[in-house]
This record gives structure tokens, sequence and C-alpha cells, in this order.
DNA sequence: TATAATTATATGTTACAACACATAATGTTT
DNA sequence: AAACATTATGTGTTGTAACATATAATTATA
């Protein structure tokens, strides 16, 4: 399938292709892993909150600060993305005693097992790219980083 | 700046990296560009859906439907989109004598003037890949498509 | 032709991003 | 210590995706 056919567009150029494609090929990706998500019966930002508490679970409790820092999306409204996930039974939410300002968060047994009970959806997304071979990859992280440092400076 | 630093983690292999940095590089041309239609008060999808309107110009009026299918996310909230648009006079809706199932919609000349106005957001599109040359365009393009194919069957 | 299937659009819900603003706790300055 | 600044989080709003369901109009079928 040919992104011209599946858009029914044409394009200006292959930079104005690319850009499309990138969007395009991104979108469809997420709604794959998604899909693998839908199951479970949770969001892709409440998993990653969740990866995220058992990922750092050395240094429990975080803050909502620090799990903010840590989100693909820096303008994650996390402090509502813990609240679904405190209503589910996922994680605790107490007041930080130290600094009452903060809350802290620890992901709790029953969070624990839907992770360990996803663990086929961290393995789909170890494949959404397997038709690339290795050279591939490691071509199109260089394309990636490079188009970054334009936009970034 | 790389994307190690950015998100202060570590990726497991090359594949890993690869998703996360389309998903990262993607999301922060995407916001670039938002950025620049902010200025003129419109919403990206809102954007979409005018310039779908003044590309088909000469096919109109369009139907709900058709903007639909051209626009990048199949499954776009169209008729609520072209609610906003309205509210704001930038297009016109009436129902199809021929089959009253349909609307058809039609961009105004308030419309047109707004998409005129935003021209250097389209070039501001253009240069997003900027850092690539031709060659390299040409290959993430190449590697993009790989990708989908893989997806999609 | 009455009925059933399909089509085009609308509406309602949940989750979220992006934003502005609010609030409370803490730190800093005078 | 009182006043101000900063920080951590919360709340409210708008726009949207993804989904389910609704409704009306049209087409196909018995």
């Amino acid at each position: 399938m040919s992104i011209e056919d599946d858009l029914k567009g044409r394009f200006r150029n292959e930079y104005h292709k690319g850009l499309i494609n990138l969007t395009y090929t991104t979108k469809q990706l997420g709604y794959e892993f998604f899909l693998s998500l839908k199951k479970h019966g949770i969001a892709e930002q409440q998993y990653n909150v969740l990866r995220i508490l058992r990922g750092f679970r050395s240094q429990a409790p975080l803050t909502i600060g620090f799990i903010k820092e840590r989100m693909l999306d820096k303008d994650s409204d996390v402090s509502r993305i813990v609240d679904r996930l405190f209503e589910k039974g996922l994680l605790t939410r107490k007041e930080n005693s130290e600094d009452r300002r903060q809350k802290s968060v620890e992901i709790t047994s029953k969070g624990l097992l839907l992770l360990d009970s996803m663990f086929e959806c961290e393995k789909r997304a170890d494949t959404l790219l397997s038709n690339l071979n290795e050279t591939e990859v490691r071509e199109l992280n260089r394309l990636l980083d490079k188009i970054r440092n334009n936009t970034t400076n």
C-alpha cells in the first residue's frame, strides 16, 4: 500500500511527502500499539505512567513532577492520569510529609500484576519495526536525529 | 540534543529506540507546525479541513464523508470540526437536496482569506525536514514505506 | 410496496494535550 | 517575622481521537 493511494493526494516534493509520511506512519504504529493495549482496558498514557512507576520502583515513591519529566509528552497532564489509575487501584497516592506540596505515588501489586499480564504488548512494540533490518533501523535513527537537530536549534 | 538525554532513559536496542524516536520526532515536528498555526487562532484539524475545502474547490460543495476520506486521520470527527468552522464563519453547510442525508460544505471567502494569511505556515511546513538533503529524505520515505508495508499486512 | 439493509451524519462518552489560572506549601528577601 | 517569589499540584476549558449508538434518508430485497 502506498501512502499516495491511501491519502488520495499528491505531494509537492519528497520533503512534503516526508512530513506526511512521518505523521502517517507514526500514527499507524501508535494505533497498532494502542490496539494491543486496549484489550487490557488501559489507555496509552496510563500505561506509560505505570511503566515509569515500575521502572523507577527502586526510587519509590515518585512525585508527579518526576513522572511528568519522564513522559514522552512533556505536557502530559499527569495529575489527572494518576487520578484515573488511582481510581482503578493501580497505584497509591499520598501526601509527602517532607514537602506537603508533593504527592508520593507508588504502583500497587495490582498495578504490577497488570503490567505482567501485558508482557505481550511490550513484545508487540518491539516487532513494529521488524520489517527493517538492523542497518535500516540504524539509518532511520540517524535521519530522525538529524531532523531534530534542525528543529531544536 | 540526543534523544537519550531528552528522555532520560535507555533503550533496549535500535528497534526500541527507533519506535520512540519516530514518536518523539514526529511529535516535535507536529508541535513546531502547531505553534505556527496557533497565531491564527485555528486548530490543526480545522486547518486541515479548510485546506481540503480549498484544494477541492473545483468539486465544491463537498460532503462530510469526502472530507473525512482525505483527512490524515481516518477517524476524524469531521462533523464536529465542521461545526466549529461553521461557527467561525469559515465555511457554509447546507442540506444537499439531491441526497438529504448529506451536507454540502463550502469554504467562505473569509475562510479563503484566512488560508491566504497563513501562507507562511505552509512554507514553514516545507522547511521542517530541511536538515536532510534530497537523498536522505528519499531514504526516509523508503524506510517509512517499508515499515508500513509490514504493519498493514 | 412494505421491510430490511445500508449510508451519511450526528451525538454522547472517555481520555488526553495544551493552555490559563488557582491554591497551597516552601524558600527567599527585607 | 512579614512580604514576595517559586514550586508542586490541581482545576477549568477547548479541541480532538476513538468509540458506541442514534437517526434519518436512501437503496435493495422479498
